[in-house]
DNA sequence: ATTCTGTCCTGTAGGC
DNA sequence: TGCCTACAGGACAGAA
């Protein structure tokens, strides 16, 4: 569900809200979204204090005071929400508890079940945060290497901006809604891009989502920040689930193709 | 090696 | 109303 920008805006919530915090308590609900055996999930997690929350692509990293960190993918349909009380945020979706010691509660909610909930003591030692590419809002993101990376895939270059192992956060709302800025047909070879676009892309790629982030992402369905809120970004999506109505640049009826088993939105009129 | 398809799971929207 | 199909912010295994 939630991609760089959701994520981020939960992390930021979270490092706000947790840090300095005690886990109590947890109650699992639902083991199918562990990343470890339930007994030790617990006994990792039971009395250890939050030093600070991070962010790994899609993923919220909750670092511990003894340098464990508790990663939570939340995939299509996670949530993370902090509240003041259980029977606020208690839903038939909840799969883990949080007790804290200011008396607050965090709930990890999954409708899909496709989230995961990992204890990770070394990231050096992840298999998924060794798989990932760089950050896209980080400055290595130059022109230059962007060029040097197209340049060996032949792939359309939407599906590309998906692949996490090339630049880590960007889902399928955002990679049309990238291209859609950048002036650049989803099905173009990423090796065809020519250096003008490739300037383009970079420059959309930090500006959408630099955007989102403001406007604390995006809720199409699922999504919620840490309060239960829904994104703001969800107003400014161009191209996104907007098949057959008129381009905002163009007026031109939005396009809508399968590419790798996922839905692609864009304007053929002015994006080449 | 790279690229694409199917799969995990649950809920909802739309067609008839 | 109900039944059926298609589809949904992700990531992986396996096949081509």
């Amino acid at each position: 569900m939630p991609e760089l920008p959701e994520v981020e805006t939960i992390r930021t919530d979270l490092h706000k809200r947790l840090r300095g915090q005690s886990i109590r308590s947890l109650k699992i609900l639902d083991q199918r979204v562990l990343g470890n055996p339930a007994a030790q999930f617990t006994a990792s997690l039971k009395g250890r204090r939050i030093a600070f929350v991070s962010r790994r692509g899609k993923a919220v990293m909750i670092h511990l005071d003894n340098n464990d960190i508790l990663m939570v993918h939340l995939k299509m349909t996670g949530q993370l929400i902090y509240a003041d009380a259980l029977d606020h945020v208690l839903v038939k979706e909840t799969k883990v508890i949080f007790l804290l010691t200011n008396n607050h509660v965090l709930v990890y909610n999954d409708q899909r079940v496709f989230g995961r909930l990992t204890i990770v003591p070394d990231m050096a030692d992840n298999a998924f945060l060794n798989s990932i590419g760089p950050e896209p809002l980080e400055k290595t993101l130059s022109v230059s290497w962007l060029k040097q990376q197209l340049a060996k895939r032949v792939m359309p270059i939407k599906p590309l901006l998906m692949d996490q192992a090339f630049l880590a956060g960007i889902g399928n709302i955002y990679a049309s809604e990238i291209l859609f800025h950048a002036r650049v047909l989803p099905q173009r070879k990423a090796c065809a891009l020519t250096d003008e676009e490739i300037k383009r892309l970079r420059a959309s790629i930090k500006k959408i989502l630099t955007e989102a982030i403001k406007w604390r992402g995006c809720s199409m369905r699922n999504y919620r920040d840490s309060a239960g809120a829904k994104g703001l970004f969800m107003d400014r999506i161009k191209v996104y689930a907007r098949e057959e109505k008129s381009c905002v640049r163009c007026k031109a009826p939005i396009m809508k193709i399968v590419q790798s088993g996922r839905s692609t939105f864009y304007c053929n009129r002015c994006q080449h």
